[in-house]
DNA sequence: TAGATTGTTAATCGATTAACAATC
DNA sequence: TAGATTGTTAATCGATTAACAATC
């Protein structure tokens, strides 16, 4: 299927699925009225959205229901397991090992490594990184490392296997380019929601 | 200080601010292009983004970093304490609760709410939750409920004196309009991680 | 057929980039 | 003065919205 997407729809479809998941009496059909509605969107921006990956919406009737949920989670990957490990486990690597929640989207994590052991947690000297990745298909790496160690990992992740990095880290890092990366700046939204209060208040 | 600017900006301020500091031997100046090319980012992008929150750049010679840094940590709040509180102590809550990574961006965690007892958890009753944003003069809510009942939750942050919601549940959720919102989408972070995976396996 | 809803084409808006003028 | 670097004005690009044609 089309995996061309602008970003910003891609970005937006898990919330769709959430949305039409979560609708209590889920109806045959839906249309795009009325997911724009419940999620204060434009209702072109979802019909446009909706059609870059099906186009079963009927005139009149809107989308089945299962139909789009099922499109959905298999555009998004939802429906088959995806294995991903967490490298640094301080704080934060220790909270999204715990978090299961990420396995609603397919994703599994298997381990973490660390330069320490930790207590309770399966954690893997970082010596033996590529060849775990390698040998347990571990398609991404969720780096939360100290931001000054991260180009460093990720020179190792450079010769791994790896597919993907999730980067949780404030570090700009650089990647082959058959390394996808997606940066993840809380405090950029932090940044945001501060600016939107001071605004409020003004 | 103009809090007029755009979110892709106000976004992009942390990393500058972080890269700057994070440089071994700090430049008495430091000029767009530098930071530019430690980021991988266009040059004009880094000016602009830069004179919407200080307009001290010399020409020849760049800013003044030590006063590029104090006016960054100044316009991003990081050098006074925000409160905020966890609703919803579960796994992601507990995270959160635990990872002090935020208090480098002057946002401190005083404590949790959930309707269950958490061990070595300071964790209140919901009954609590307007009166104690009243008296501990908390800012911000850090929401980490289930889903469906994220609405609920907000329904008493709507009653409350909260000024902001940094929403990590998947649910869309509506406020007063004298209420700030940031929705961090990590379903959607995933989603266009798992997108560019695809497009350089293809 | 009439009306509702989709999908598409054109218009608008905002963010980024390019070109350039100002200045130290 | 010449050159480097800032800040600004104009051009480009992409995303969203508006208008509308297609269809059930």
């Amino acid at each position: 299927m089309n995996s061309n997407n602008s970003v910003s729809t891609i970005q937006r479809l898990p919330i769709y699925l959430r949305y039409i998941k979560n609708l209590e009496e889920q109806p045959l059909n839906i249309s795009s009225a009325q997911i724009a509605q419940g999620l204060h969107m434009g209702e072109v921006l979802v019909r446009k959205d909706l059609a870059s990956i099906c186009n079963k919406g009927r005139p009149k009737v809107g989308y089945d229901t299962k139909e789009l949920i099922s499109v959905l989670e298999s555009y998004l990957g939802y429906d088959k397991e995806t294995k991903a490990v967490v490298i640094g486990v301080g704080k934060l690597g220790q909270a999204l090992m715990n978090y299961s929640g990420f396995e609603e989207y397919g994703l599994k994590i298997v381990c973490g490594f660390d330069i320490h052991n930790i207590d309770n947690k399966v954690v893997y000297s970082l010596d033996k990184l590529k060849d775990m990745i390698k040998s347990l298909d571990i398609k991404i790496a969720i780096l939360t490392v100290p931001s000054n160690v991260s180009q460093e990992i990720v020179d190792i992740l450079n010769e791994s296997e790896i597919q993907g990095i999730w980067n949780f880290t404030t570090a700009h890092i650089v990647t082959n380019s058959n390394i996808a990366i997606k940066n993840e700046n809380l405090a950029g939204s932090l940044a945001v929601l501060s600016n939107q209060i001071n605004k409020i208040n003004e």
